[in-house]
DNA sequence: CAAATTTAGTTGAAAACTGTACTATTCATG
DNA sequence: CATGAATAGTACAGTTTTCAACTAAATTTG
């Protein structure tokens, strides 16, 4: 019988498939049996990306902006009134400079950022965070919150330690491009 | 002094930064101390889904795949001749319906996969794996693995057990939307 | 210090993905 | 068994992101 999945692929019959499915894929291709494991994690770690977004994109929404936006202004709420520049952004969110640009585009057009060319340097381009900008996070961040809640309940304080510290341990070797 | 990152945000400098601009943030929102936790492991967690979607890419773009593709390919493989259906493969994928059509095409178009008229359910179509494309997924697989190998080798077999099992209870705690 | 190189920002075209709407078919139910 | 509801597939339009090419300014270097 072909039992059915919901939407989002988050049943626990869905994480079943998945390991079942990589487990035989692994063994056909003839891969080592601990390939598996790094398989099945970075499936986990996708679907759950996907899942963080998918929640975040929802709750942005009515307030017109989408989980990149958001970040973008994130960035400029911890710059605490210093200016940014759509380059330093782009790095650091690890968005492309060209979408960057669009992305402060529409914040400018939103209100929520200001835009003006800077004085030491003429090829760069000064943002700062509005006072509408400000405002929104404040009203916002509280709102994503309770959208992330039930995820966040879901492991303990020690597993979120846990996790971040794996997470940092893999990112740190993911190779430079 | 403003320090440079490199590309791929993935540097323990970038990472830093991460931690503190959460905290710092958190704290000026007037969010509990255990929220810089929570927002960490979801920004580590998409950042790392970024990674392992970037290595991919790059991976399979000489063969003229990408990550969606080469997952729906491997979805043929676990079938073993079974005939799939575009709305299977989405739901499995977790990919919109209307996007499964297109990557079909595409597959079709290469020669990994054939399309034929279901003949239990006239709206449907059967998919299935070509040989050309069996064939594709047993050249590429070992390179994907061998692009994987240091995020593989950055932590222990224990510590992806972890990693795993800390996901899975994560990712059932996703609100289905 | 002039020429070559690099960097910042942007633009237009292309690619990837999503959302809506539609047809054809099947299923449910009165 | 006829009619309404649900499902499969896809076309089309719209959104979001990337790619390639370009201008202008700054930096490097011969």
């Amino acid at each position: 019988m072909n039992s059915k999945i919901v939407h989002l692929s988050c049943s626990s019959t869905a994480i079943s498939q998945i390991e079942e499915g990589v487990a035989k894929v692994a063994e056909r291709l003839g891969m080592p049996p601990q390939s598996v494991m790094d398989i099945t994690a970075m499936r986990l770690t996708q679907i759950m990306a996907r899942g963080y977004h998918d929640v975040m994109s929802v709750a942005l929404k009515e307030q017109g902006l989408n989980p990149t936006s958001w970040m973008t202004l994130m960035m400029f709420f911890k710059a605490e009134g210093e200016p940014l520049n759509p380059s330093d952004l782009a790095t650091i969110t690890g968005e492309s400079r060209t979408n960057m640009t669009r992305i402060c585009d529409e914040l400018v057009a939103q209100g929520y950022i200001t835009r003006f060319p800077s004085a030491q340097d003429r090829r760069r381009v000064d943002l700062k965070l509005s006072d509408a900008g400000a405002e929104l996070i404040r009203r916002t961040a509280p709102k994503l919150r309770e959208h992330l809640k039930p995820v966040r309940e879901a492991i303990t304080d020690e597993e979120k330690q846990t996790l971040i510290r794996i997470l940092k341990k893999q990112l740190l070797a993911l190779p430079d491009m």
